[in-house]
DNA sequence: CGAAATACTGACCGATCGGTCAGTAGCGCT
DNA sequence: AGCGCTACTGACCGATCGGTCAGTATTTCG
């Protein structure tokens, strides 16, 4: 029973001692960044000694990409089911709305890859944060395409546009609920599940009154 | 015509010396964060001594809170305008659109703001980049709420969540269209305008096909 | 048991950090 | 000229950075 489990992803063969460290530095570099946090804060939140962090990784940065690594797997293996289950409706508004509780629950995890995303450099690091990413946006699009296909979505607007915006929305709240919850008056950003109702409806049914259907404002 | 045409706001009173400090400042702190910029890289960017940087600014923090304060307040000067012209859908177009061009224009400060209200730590700072946030934002449900009273837009949605859906698609385009242009294949996100089109278009339109109106997935 | 391997530590390294200070160069004033 | 003021600099400070190393516990295995 010693090795059958995991096959090639998650918790790796790494000891208690690394977890521990592991954990730690995946706490402190989603809240505060890579150049913020010091191998010392680590080692002193994960109660062991500095020199121990290095005895298990062998950098800093080494230790950043287990940590990043780490987290892109939990994520991705986080949706592995949600698809062709029935409608596509329903598959859509489940994967729309799972993908933001996803992040709410794994708020270092996500952290981690969205800053990871949007830094200028790009080296091995970025490349990881970008699967996680494409992996749920072609997922979208695929859910869209489907719709279109079945006739429930028109089908003159790009698919890979709902998919974005709908990816957009969730990323967005995400990262600003906490500011937007004291300016959105009312509460709209108040809970993730009004949020991504209202959302997902104004997103099918258009804001636009009954009366005129086609091109509105942007001439010009 | 020495002290006529800035009443309170801008370049305020610095010399040459410091503005070229604060201008190499701001596009470090823009695109590696605070904690990754030393204060011998702005020095040398700005081919002065570091001691030089101390002279003009009384510590790194104060120096990077005068970054911030430039940003926001030139941010929140290019919006002054753009209201209540003629119809509401133009309105509403017209922000939405330049305010994606505005923040392209001006990445740096649209960088240094977003960095700053994503953040956990509140300090005075923080304050700052949420005020040019809720401006915009403030701007945008007035819009919306004008339009329903209008007859335009449907009045059965909160106006704070389309307004809430606009910003985030712009915040999200901007943070992300590096990354997303090779992953969208079509390519929406190739030139902002065209996304901006499109989402404005989607947003407004709904992306149900014309048969059924109302409830649509998400039940549960 | 003893030996090899692993987990772990305190002390230390050179480099760099934010920040200070004494002093120089230049400009405008009377 | 001499004074004052600002711009600016090189040298320096203590602290902390990422990282190393020699050595000590602790575990594992024959």
């Amino acid at each position: 029973m010693a090795q059958a489990s995991q096959l090639l992803l998650t918790d790796h063969d790494l000891s208690n001692g690394a977890r521990t460290i592991l954990d730690a530095a995946k706490r402190l570099f989603a809240e505060k960044g890579f150049d913020a946090v010091s191998i010392n804060q680590i080692a002193r939140q994960a109660n062991v000694s500095k020199a121990n962090v290095f005895h298990h990784f062998s950098s800093k940065d080494a230790l950043y990409l287990m940590v990043l690594k780490a987290a892109c797997e939990e994520t991705v293996g986080s949706l592995a089911d949600a698809h062709s289950k029935g409608k596509v409706s329903e598959d859509l508004w489940t994967f729309f709305s799972s993908q933001l509780e996803a992040m709410l629950d794994n708020q270092a995890s996500a952290k981690l890859i969205l800053r990871e995303i949007e830094e200028s450099k790009d080296g091995r690091e970025k490349m990881l944060a970008e699967k996680v990413f494409a992996e749920y946006f072609s997922r979208l699009v695929g859910m869209v395409q489907e719709g279109q296909a079945q006739g429930l979505l028109r089908k003159n607007f790009d698919p890979a546009l709902l998919a974005y915006l709908m990816l957009g929305a969730n990323v967005f709240f995400f990262e600003n609920h906490k500011v937007m919850a004291h300016l959105a008056e009312g509460g709209i950003a108040r809970t993730p599940d009004r949020y991504s109702r209202g959302v997902f409806q104004l997103l099918l049914q258009g804001a636009l009154a009954d009366s005129e259907t086609e091109n509105e404002g942007m001439n010009q």
